[in-house]
DNA sequence: CTTGCATGCAAGCAGCCACTTGCCTATGGT
DNA sequence: ACCATAGGCAAGTGGCTGCTTGCATGCAAG
């Protein structure tokens, strides 16, 4: 599992977040075209998918095979709960 | 303004995070014994003086001067409207 | 079984960043 | 005035990482 943090801080992974937000169970082609056309990601299908892996490596892409296709969906519970560590300090008296 | 989640990417950032979650108005060198003593960071001054840099770009950390001393304080509001941007995609019909 | 499509693996290179080293400024006490 | 303390500036270097290139795998349609 990787860190959380370093996989928010490449502006490229955060654009996959955005558009894995608007639309979970997104293949790679999907997300290499909405990327380059929506949010000026003009990246190799290659590292795209390796920004993927690291993305899967800290919790916040989860995949599901069916076929050929491999679809990516985002889960943002790995980030509420580290930013949770600073967010939570509201004091309750 | 720096990048937010560049800044929380270093684990020594997050380190001084964590001091200052704990009490605020700390200075440099206060700052230095806790992390070396309580958090295994082992560093130079200048280094963590670089690092307290990058965290005040990013608006993380607040500085205050008084005399020779300057103190530095926690400031979670950029955290917080940076990350809002995926945690509050909750559906509220 | 061959062809095409969606994805995976691995090496190699360039650029950046974290850290150190060395020196400088300024404030405060004695 | 002098010295110690708190902090700042700048250049240099090693290691990591982001991206590309090239090839391999697996599924599916014909």
């Amino acid at each position: 599992m990787a860190d959380v943090f370093d996989a928010l801080a490449a502006p490229a992974r955060r654009a996959i977040l955005d558009v894995l937000s608007e639309r979970d169970e997104q293949t790679l082609f999907e997300l290499c075209g909405r990327l380059a056309a929506e949010h000026d990601v003009d990246l190799t299908r290659q590292a795209i998918s390796q920004h993927l892996g690291v993305l899967e490596d800290a919790g916040l892409v989860s995949t599901r095979r069916d076929g050929r296709y491999k679809f990516h969906s985002i889960d943002v519970t790995p980030l509420r709960s580290s930013v949770s560590r600073w967010l939570d300090k509201e004091e309750n008296p």
